[in-house]
DNA sequence: TCAATATAGTTCTAACACGAACTATATATT
DNA sequence: AATATATAGTTCGTGTTAGAACTATATTGA
C-alpha cells in the first residue's frame, strides 16, 4: 500500500495535464476550434492525409469520438473524406485548401503561445521528464493488456 | 520555437494521464461508479462532509460539472446535501451510511489494484517526478493568471 | 468456394468538460 | 440603510469521452 507516495504524483499528473489543456484551449478557442479539432488539424497539416485509424494513433482521440470530430471539421469545410483506393472499408481524411491555410496560420501562432510555458525547464529536464512519464505509461499499458483490453491507443 | 523539444513531453503527459484513467476506470466500473463519482466518494470518505467549493478544490471536477455528479450520487443514496449552518448559499455534502460503507469497501480495493502499477518506480523517482510536474503546472497556472482567468481549480 | 474471423468506420447512450449566464445570498462601501 | 460587488451553487449549450453494438468490407483457413 504505497498509495500515500504515488497518489500525489497521479494528482499532479492530472492537474498538470488539465493545466496545459487550459492554457492551450484558451488560445485555440480564439480560432473557433476545440482542442480535439486543433489536434486533428495539426496532425493533418503538411501531409497527404491519412485514415481514421492513423489519426487515432497519432492523436488522443478514440475512434468512437473521431467520427463526430471529423464531421464537424468537414462541416466547416476544413477537411474532406475520400474513399481509400486500397481498402473499401476505409477513408482518407485530408485538409482542404482552407484547412491547410488555417493550419499554416494557427500552428506557428500556437507554438509561439506555448513557448514561454517551458522557459523554466531545460532541454535536459524535459528529456528526463519525458522518460519518466514513458516508464509510467508503459506500466499502465502493461496492465491494460493483462486485462485483455485490446482496443485503444496503445502505441 | 522549442516545440520539437517540449511537444513530445506534453504528448507523453497526456498519454500517461489517459493511461492511468484507463487502468483506474476499468476497475472502478466494476463497482458501478464512474471515475468522477469515485473521486467524490474517495474525497468525502472519512470526513464530516464539505461544500461543493471544497470538493471542487480537492478533486478535478469543476463546479458546472459538480452539480450533475453529485445529483447522480444522491440519486444512488450514496450522499446527501444539507444546508450549511454558516452560509445560506452553501450546502454541506456528506456520504450517507451506504456511501461510507461503499467507500470502505472500494477504496482499499482500488489502491490494491493500483499498487503494482508503480512497482518499477522508487519512492525517490516518484518524488522527483512529482516535483517536475509541479514546476510545469506552476508555469501553466502563471500564464492562466496572466490572462485574467480567475475561476478554475488553481490550488 | 464457403465459412469464420478480423478490421475500418459509424452509431448510440450515459456521463463528463467547460464556459457563460443565471439565482440567491453575503459582504463591503458609502 | 441602500447600493455595489463578490461568491455558492445551478442551469444551459456545445462538444468530447468511453464503451458497446452495429454495418460493411477484408482476410484467413478449411
Amino acid at each position: 500500500m504505497r498509495h500515500k507516495t504515488y497518489m500525489p504524483v497521479i494528482r499532479e499528473l492530472m492537474e498538470c495535464a488539465r493545466g496545459f489543456e487550459r492554457c492551450s484551449s484558451a488560445h485555440i478557442r480564439e480560432f473557433a476550434l476545440t482542442p480535439a479539432q486543433f489536434d486533428i488539424i495539426a496532425t493533418l497539416g503538411n501531409t497527404e492525409g491519412m485514415t481514421c485509424k492513423e489519426l487515432g494513433e497519432k492523436t488522443l482521440i478514440t475512434k468512437g469520438t473521431m467520427t463526430g470530430v471529423l464531421d464537424r471539421l468537414e462541416a466547416k469545410a476544413l477537411l474532406v473524406r475520400v474513399p481509400s483506393p486500397d481498402d473499401g472499408r476505409s477513408w482518407i481524411t485530408k485538409l482542404t485548401r482552407k484547412g491547410q491555410a488555417l493550419f499554416e496560420e494557427i500552428f506557428p501562432a500556437h507554438m509561439q503561445h506555448l513557448d514561454p510555458l517551458f522557459d523554466n525547464m531545460s532541454d535536459a529536464e524535459l528529456k528526463t521528464l519525458r522518460t519518466q512519464l514513458r516508464r509510467l505509461r508503459d506500466a499502465f499499458e502493461a496492465q491494460d493488456s493483462d486485462t485483455g483490453n485490446t482496443e485503444g491507443n496503445a502505441a
